[in-house]
DNA sequence: CGCGTCGTTGACACGGCTCAAGCTTAGTGG
DNA sequence: CCACTAAGCTTGAGCCGTGTCAACGACGCG
């Protein structure tokens, strides 16, 4: 059963405000939050939110923009060398956080787009976080953090991914985290999740060529590890999938 | 000119405790430090100190250890793959922080001596710096989040060599990069610093092989970029190189 | 209908890997 | 002081994974 909260036709401006399923259901796996915290999520994103289309940049590299919440739709931290070559660093997907609060570097990468995005801003959330107030510490600050602890744990597959597996492994492994964390944002039916990006995409994700992927993902069909049509991914052997990506699951995260 | 704290003969145990240089010069340079901290941190150094050989492990993968400072030596986050691929994830320079305080994931990586190491127990830094005291946050917060963010930039820039860059790029990707936090700890002269890493060491975390490796060397000994003997390199044509690694230093960090 | 974007396929080139051997250096024990 | 060994470095030959170039097909949109 897909979410019952697919507004009806075309995308005819920001919906309602009922997107905070992505960000909830995200941080509330990562800490137990309170009422007065789930109030406070569910507010942001009924804020004003800022749309882009797809392509559209969300910050550029170095710039150091204020903290926002993904709402709806796919992005990616991007690095460009002066040549033209892109490095897709980090996928964001729904739920994702993208600044950081103020004491923070220039940000390395550009934060691009990959198709209609809504973003919420995520001040109220780093605010309310900040003073440690009555519980140990908030659930919600507990969230945060542990939300940027696995970005980094995403960061160290990436490096694996690209210094040590062939181009096989790589989008096995891709598919797998992408699964993952789809499903944490209450995204995904376990085997099949929507794909919405390009061959070119998954290229500069993955450190490969357009050609590549396309023969490599042509390869795992025939291989029937998975089915890929119209933007939607099945997973058909998942356990396959896992030994051939060297799969380990990183479970809990549960602080 | 060297550093004149370098101890006379062979390493026969922990030297007297003036070996808080690297962290102190390190952290100074991230945020400025009251006294106070200053003498915390030069007290961790003098404290007992874990000393493991060269190939000792600090922390096996999905450990969760208390932090630590790496006073003296290399050492690396590595992962490793089912079949024996291994993965060098980033290089630990002294001076750098190696755990995290209790609400941590498992982390995803080891932590290997790369050579002969010495570690102080971090845990007084994190303490001190928790209690939001006088200051407007304490330096010693400020520079311990700093060199978090900075590392998650470093990791950034793995993906990129990894992903989008050649062999001879990554490699003088990594010698600037090293060159830089060398520096920033007071262990390196503007164009020449100590490498105690075997080209296999090298080929792990740049995601090549050996004998890869050893040719990249080469090329780039017979095209006068750089020296690199005995464990120590040189670097002939910083320019150059710069451009060739798509350099862009990631200046400031100051908060 | 025409155009642009994306996916697909083939031919070929090349960067980097593997295998294999030889070399240098440092350490060790006789 | 000299084998002897082990670890690391170097080099060559050949293969293979992946990149590049080029063309074509499929689909959607104005």
């Amino acid at each position: 059963m897909l979410p019952a909260r697919l507004h009806p036709a075309g995308h005819e401006g920001p919906p309602p405000g009922v997107e905070a399923q992505p960000l909830l259901r995200r941080l509330g796996r990562l800490a137990t939050l309170s009422a007065a915290e789930v109030s406070i999520i569910t507010e942001a994103c009924r804020g004003p939110l800022r749309e882009l289309p797809a392509r559209g940049e969300i910050h550029a590299e170095g710039a150091c923009p204020p903290p926002a919440a993904l709402v709806s739709g796919w992005a990616a931290r991007v690095r460009m060398l002066a040549d033209g070559r892109r490095q897709i660093v980090a996928f964001l997907l729904p739920g994702d956080l993208i600044g950081r609060p103020p004491p923070c570097l220039p940000a390395p990468c550009a934060a691009l787009a990959l198709t209609r995005v809504l973003l919420a801003d995520a001040q109220p959330l780093f605010a309310a976080s900040r003073f440690p107030q009555a519980p140990p510490t908030s659930g919600l600050a507990r969230a945060l953090r542990a939300a940027e602890l696995q970005e980094e744990v995403l960061l160290r597959d990436q490096v694996v991914r690209l210094g040590r597996q062939t181009a096989y492994e790589r989008l096995a492994s891709l598919l797998l985290e992408l699964r993952q964390r789809l499903e944490a944002a209450g995204l995904a039916e376990p085997n099949r999740f929507a794909l919405p990006l390009t061959q070119e995409v998954l290229a500069d994700a993955l450190g490969l060529s357009i050609v590549h992927i396309n023969r490599t993902v042509q390869q795992m069909r025939r291989d029937r590890l998975i089915e890929l049509r119209g933007g939607q991914v099945i997973i058909l052997q998942q356990e396959t999938l896992q030994s051939v990506a060297d799969w380990q699951d990183m479970a809990g995260l549960q602080d």
